[in-house]
DNA sequence: TGGATGTGCTTCGAACTCGAAGCACGGCGG
DNA sequence: CCGCCGTGCTTCGAGTTCGAAGCACATCCA
């Protein structure tokens, strides 16, 4: 076959690999019980824990949300839109810029938080931390913060330039 | 080992949220590579992937590829399709098992997975391993691993045991 | 002040995803 | 053999996702 890229060792790919394995399996366990607890997706789930255990006010507007979630501007629209249906955030004209849109979490939201967390870190606690110990969650979470910063710093993913007409 | 902990120290909220966050932003810059470089999604490299370098043979059945790859078999055939109208994989009837189908890689599969390897270990490499040093990574690998192993071997996936009519 | 350009969000269409249900074969017990 | 269940894959429908284009407001600067 092809020999190995240089720009990738073996021990690299394998890092690579599992990391995205694991999260994609530890994504697929959160989603199911998030489902059955109380009939939110993942994406929501973000979006109320953001709103309603990050951020002191309870608010934030529509793109810092988008931002911290890694997600979509318009499949933020599409999620925040189902969860103001549901009762469990508002969305409202920002004070101090008309364009923007504030999304503020509501006492239905934040009780329906406070339904589903438990079971929540459950999962996790279970899925991914039972292997670990407190050492290795500590080097662990050591090791992906500067990652983060850093892949934070490339993309601007939601700041694309946009292109001109 | 950390005992089923029900609850979450902070330490570990934040090792969670920064693993899904990297993982997250790590699958966009990669499908946006894969789309440019061989109008490729995340799903249809990986496959190809498992194909032309995991395995030997160069085909595998559907199943073990769904597995493989954390996804649904439904959607593993549609992506498999996409594939084989691409002239990429083959698709033909399991010699041992008239039920499975083996699913094979092309010439042209081949080719174009050499094409857009490269690209791709550079975008891993800049967004993912350049803030890690050597010793990182392999430190990375040996908390990943014990991870992934124990989810998988806690949930079945697609072996879910069919429910009764 | 006012045109040009940038930014915040939504709409739109197309593509993708999943689980449930369905079809076909395999393997087992009688 | 035959009937019954288990397994491998596909089909189907509903829901989700994204980027591009569009609209509205903001900001810049002559």
């Amino acid at each position: 076959m092809t020999d190995p890229d240089p720009s990738l060792d073996p021990a690299q790919l394998g890092a690579y690999l599992t990391l995205m394995e694991v999260a994609g399996l530890l994504r697929h366990a959160v989603e199911q019980q998030l489902r059955e607890a109380g009939d939110l997706s993942y994406v929501q789930f973000q979006i109320l824990a953001r709103l309603g255990l990050d951020l002191r006010t309870g608010s934030a507007r529509m793109t810092d949300l988008a931002d911290g979630v890694v997600y979509s501007r318009s499949g933020l629209t599409y999620q925040a839109r189902l969860l103001e249906e549901a009762g469990l955030v508002t969305r409202s004209p920002s004070e101090t810029d008309e364009r923007g849109v504030t999304v503020t979490i509501t006492e239905a939201g934040r009780a329906l938080l406070a339904t589903v967390l438990p079971g929540h870190t459950e999962v996790v606690s279970r899925q991914l931390f039972q292997p670990l110990t407190r050492e290795d969650t500590r080097t662990l979470a050591d090791l992906l913060t500067p990652v983060r910063d850093h892949m934070r710093s490339l993309p601007p993913r939601s700041a694309v330039p946009r292109r001109r007409r």
